[in-house]
DNA sequence: GAGTTTGAAACT
DNA sequence: CAGTTTCAAACTC
């Protein structure tokens, strides 16, 4: 199982951990290894690189569940684990669970706040579906879809996922209906002595629910249902919500730094009650104290089936500025004939992040996912080329399907990229899409994040001290994740984001996010966006081909983010130029496209590293620059709130010779003032500097030429064209002569103004008169050129027409 | 296009 | 942290 290390958690900025949670969190709870160790096993969980052998299987579910359907169904981790999920599949009218609904609506990851325990409950999945990588498709699982057999799962919105946690208790609901009220009965006390209550809340007398609604629930009611069915209304305090409202506006003051949410898929499912929730995963939440939600959730499947498959990686590179998240998710469930694949994509847009969710759950083999419907392109994916450090604002997460197709989803009016791939079985299977869903990270304060038709809420309880979780079966005759094929899965951070960054270059390649285990083949990985750019830009995407990992040519093409402070749209604009690096192999900070986060593509560089054929060592690379920086591939020129005025340099030049007036000086390339903070000589690069307002004068009056001059010509361009579809019908007649319509007043008056920014030209660059008359004349025997030519071909034209 | 200059990045 | 070296872009010729 991919889980993260403790390391890696501790690198989580505080603001990530920072949660109302961790206050919330039951001091009482011994440490962290009582958390991670369960009971009897060893607390070895896989690492991604470990490569559990196909037999092994890890269980996840109890399956004291699927016999007693009603009976109040608590899933948890073995006794060490503190975290519980209780999932009551009790008919009761107040207690709606369903637990194939559960499972498979919702992917749910809850993070044991008081030790750091993050578990991740990927819903009821069927036990006996591999949780497999194949590494002869060469792709990646990132999230299992469960698929729950239920189709009703799918269609059971309004139903409500209850997760126990310990010390918190979070209410999930599926893609509800609204004005359902959502109950929740808590299982006996003395009935199920799972982790939950091992975990020793410290609580229990206030114990704290987080609700999250995946519809656009008008009315909340979280009613706590004691054994006896006895209605309790939960206390304002002890409540916390978290709703996704559909079309709710994307600005949020808060913007979510990371989400990765899993869904779950559950496929041949027998009975819906028979499945058990199936914990798996970490999360990173993040939550800003102050802000509303901050969260940033990596959840992985327990499934220690997450290896690394040679050649066969997701490089994702680092972001400079992280402030769009986008999740990506690839679902390729494998429908059975009695289920329904419902592909929910989920797209959040929070402040400036987005984050697309698709969740796959299971259902009847009714229709082709709409998602797909909506895909794009479906390209046969063998590779994706994720991979960049950079500055780029967008945090991408690609799900990863086994299987070779790929889908990449546009959604209009929203930045996030989707992509999805199908596994070639999957791409056969019928998926219903159910709409965008969305998915929410349950944090301290309700939350409203804009979601599609459908809405997926994912509750993520702030964990502080994030801590690896092994799932363990909770019975024996559970069933099994089980990791028949190597797989690899890569979380890799281009670029900084500021928060979690680091957290990420600790991720290896291939790292899966949140995968649930069971049928569905569904995984996140965290890529910049701008791989995921990259990715829509090659309509292609040599993801397709069953064997090796694509050549990163295929996938890479120009980035588009943001440079040195320039705006998107600034970046997008302009193509980034080829780097020459020949001794750094493009693994280091001198080279620009690594800077940027980017792959080399159509660049001159030597031996260059910075491709997928080299994850390894560019993710080393990064790793590197990151150890040495943490904030090394963040845009050094920072925003300022009032605009360009406030763009400075985040370290300051430390030019010399050039006086800050040459591009040599970051300050002057970036075309702001240096500041206090830098730390260079004899600089003219200030406002009132004499110099810098002469270059920038100059700067502007050359720009302002090369504009009237592009104009020019392009009108003179536009008007030959309009000309000669208008003297066609004349020249039809032939002869040897040009027609002589073309000299109209239109292009004598573009042919003077040509004539007149030569001189000009001429003027400013202090030509004598001579040489102002030969630069004019030249001009003007271009433009002649270019009447002759038009007029001839116009000529030739209607020749042609006539015969 | 070759050579030089420059300053950030990397290294010690 | 400071000094030095390496590196690739910017610049000059």
């Amino acid at each position: 199982m991919d889980v993260v290390s403790p390391e890696l958690n501790s690198l989580l900025p505080d603001e990530i951990m920072d949660t109302e949670a961790i206050e919330d969190v039951p001091q009482s709870q011994p440490d962290e290894t009582a958390v991670q160790s369960e009971p009897s096993d060893d607390t070895s969980v896989p690492m991604e690189t470990d490569t559990p052998l196909a037999s092994e299987n890890l269980s996840l579910c109890s399956d004291a569940t699927s016999t007693e359907p009603t009976q109040a169904l608590t899933t948890s981790a073995t006794t060490g684990n503190p975290i519980a999920v209780s999932i009551s599949s009790t008919p009761s009218p107040l207690l709606t669970l369903k637990p194939a609904l559960a499972t498979s609506t919702a992917a749910t990851i809850t993070t044991d706040s008081v030790t750091g325990t993050i578990v991740s409950t990927s819903g009821l999945q069927k036990l006996t579906a591999p949780f497999t990588i194949s590494p002869a498709n060469h792709q990646i699982i990132l999230n299992k879809v469960a698929s729950s057999q239920a189709t009703e799962a799918a269609k059971s919105a309004g139903t409500p996922q209850v997760i126990k946690q310990e010390g918190q208790k979070l209410l999930v609901t599926a893609i509800g209906k609204s004005g359902q009220p959502i109950v929740l009965q808590l299982p006996h006390t003395g009935s199920k002595p799972g982790a939950s209550q091992t975990s020793g809340d410290t609580k229990p007398q206030t114990p704290q629910f987080k609700v999250v609604t995946l519809g656009a629930r008008s009315e909340l009611k979280p009613v706590v249902g004691s054994a006896g069915n006895q209605v309790t209304t939960l206390q304002p305090q002890q409540l916390k919500t978290v709703q996704i409202a559909k079309k709710t506006p994307t600005s949020s003051a808060a913007p979510i730094k990371f989400i990765i949410t899993k869904t779950v898929n559950s496929k041949g499912l027998s009975s819906p009650t028979s499945v058990p929730p199936v914990i798996a995963g970490r999360v990173l939440t993040q939550t800003s104290p102050v802000m509303p939600p901050r969260t940033i959730t990596l959840s992985e499947p327990h499934n220690t089936s997450i290896q690394s498959i040679a050649g066969k990686k997701i490089a994702i590179s680092p972001l400079k500025t992280p402030s769009k998240v986008t999740v990506v998710s690839v679902a390729s469930p494998t429908s059975n004939a009695s289920q329904k694949s419902v592909a929910l994509p989920v797209n959040v847009a929070l402040g400036q992040q987005i984050l697309t969710v698709q969740q796959s759950t299971s259902g009847s083999p009714v229709k082709l996912a709409t998602s797909q419907t909506t895909t794009q392109n479906i390209k046969p994916v063998q590779s994706l080329a994720v991979g960049g450090v950079g500055g780029s604002q967008f945090k991408t997460i690609i799900p990863l399907a086994t299987q070779p197709n790929v889908q990449q989803i546009q959604v209009p009016g929203s930045k996030f990229h989707y992509v999805r791939l199908v596994t070639a079985t999957t791409a056969s299977s019928i998926g219903q899409a159910s709409g965008p869903s969305t998915s929410s990270i349950q944090t301290a304060k309700p939350m409203v994040v804009n979601t599609g038709a459908v809405r997926m809420s994912v509750p993520i309880v702030p964990a502080q001290p994030m801590k690896q979780v092994a799932p363990k079966p909770l019975t024996s005759a559970a069933q099994i994740v089980t990791t028949t094929q190597t797989q690899q899965r890569l979380i890799m951070p281009a670029t900084p984001l500021p928060q979690i960054q680091p957290n990420f270059t600790n991720l290896r390649p291939g790292t899966v996010l949140a995968p649930a285990p069971g049928g569905g083949n569904v995984g996140y990985a965290v890529v910049p966006a701008q791989y995921v750019t990259q990715l829509q830009q090659s309509p292609f995407v040599t993801l397709a081909g069953s064997s090796g990992f694509p050549a990163s040519t295929g996938v890479q093409t120009q980035a588009r983010l943001p440079l040195n402070g320039l705006s998107t749209a600034e970046a997008t604009s302009r193509p980034r130029k080829p780097c020459n690096c020949t001794k750094s192999q493009c693994l280091k900070l001198y080279c620009d496209c690594f800077a940027n986060g980017e792959f080399c593509n159509n660049c001159n560089c030597n031996n260059c590293f910075n491709n997928l054929e080299h994850e390894t060592e560019r993710l080393k690379a990064i790793k590197t620059c990151l150890d040495r920086n943490p904030e090394a591939f963040k845009p050094k020129i920072g925003k300022g709130k009032e605009g360009e005025s406030d763009r400075r340099h985040s370290k300051g030049c430390n030019c010399k010779r050039s006086g800050c007036l040459k591009n040599y000086c970051e300050c002057y390339e970036a075309k702001i003032m240096c500041s206090s903070i830098c730390k260079c000589i004899g600089c003219k690069n200030f406002e009132e500097s004499p110099e810098r307002k002469t270059l920038m004068h100059l700067a502007d009056a050359a720009e302002v030429r090369v504009q009237q001059q592009t104009a020019a010509k392009t009108k003179l361009s536009s008007q030959i064209s309009d000309l000669l579809m208008r003297t066609t019908p004349v020249n039809s007649s032939g002869g040897g002569r040009l027609p002589y319509t073309f000299v109209t007043k239109e292009v004598l008056e573009a042919t003077c103004e040509c004539l007149v920014e030569q001189a000009k030209k001429a003027e400013q660059t202090f030509q004598s008169q001579a040489e102002a008359e030969r630069m004019i004349l030249e001009e003007f025997g271009h433009c002649l050129m270019r009447i002759i030519s038009s007029a001839g071909k116009a000529k030739a034209d209607s020749a042609s027409i006539s015969c």
